[in-house]
DNA sequence: TAGCACATTGGAATGATTCTGATCTAGGAG
DNA sequence: CTCCTAGATCAGAATCATTCCAATGTGCTA
């Protein structure tokens, strides 16, 4: 499944496969049900369950890993804190409740916007892009 | 002008013309040539330059209170701090350079691209969006 | 199984932003 | 024009997310 695959593709980078980073990774991937978008500390919080003496400095610095290893992403809902996603589901973008803060993920993607934009900023190496749609979702209108 | 206008319209609706208001919102207007994004303590910096005193406190409450009148904006570009702007040129998006940090700004907007997510997703009531691309500007390739 | 390069830990440091309590002032009333 | 006060400013301390540091612990290759 999922989990087994990252971690095979971690080993494969030459990383070390620690208990506190298969834990994160397990977080990432299952305990994200519907529409989680952990932060930092949410994720400290629930590898703590297991692992008790965790610190807070290695959840970042495992967080940062995968990221690094295009493992997981990094999301900037507005809100004040970095939250992360396992990054194995595909492209995507998102909508961002306001008020509950919540964000519903968008498999549609501007890739046709992307090629215009190409087009008029010649210039311009484009690498990456986000769309971020903001709102309030259905349960906080 | 654009800046009289600005004024005016922050008196329009009950608040004090500070001088140290004034010459924030002159720096939006006036000191952002070419494409300079400028971050709080950029913008600190500026206003010292009249005012020698003027706490950061200050330059702060006053972007988020221009900010809240609809007369600034702020950015993120993922450098690690906030970047403000003034709010009075038309909607608009973003090229960030991922080297030098610049943005370019982008006239061109998704529209039609809402309007699909809007129909794919009619639960949510949308009220904003971002539009974001990443790369290198011609300068940093 | 041993050893060491790399990870983890706890606490302190950093940097952006906001709060606090004392002092000052913009701008309306007289 | 002057007075008055609600609201603004100031300096410095507090807060919050994130990262650094030095000491200690541990995956994993040989």
């Amino acid at each position: 499944m999922k989990l087994e695959e990252a971690l095979h593709k971690l080993k494969a980078q030459g990383v070390r496969l620690t208990p506190q980073r298969q834990e994160v990774l397990r977080i990432l991937i299952e305990e994200t049900d519907g529409e989680e978008h952990l932060s930092a500390e949410e994720i400290w919080r629930l590898v703590q369950k297991r692992y008790a003496s965790v610190s807070f400095d290695t959840i970042y610095r495992t967080l940062n890993l995968l990221i690094r290893c295009g493992l997981a992403s990094e999301l900037d809902f507005s809100d004040g804190c970095r939250r992360f996603e396992f990054a194995g589901n595909g492209h995507h973008h998102h909508l961002v409740c306001l008020k509950c803060g919540r964000a519903e993920e968008l498999a549609f993607c501007p890739e046709d916007c992307l090629a215009r934009v190409q087009v008029e900023r010649p210039g311009f190496k484009i690498t990456g892009h986000a769309f971020k749609i903001y709102g309030y979702c259905q349960r906080c209108q």
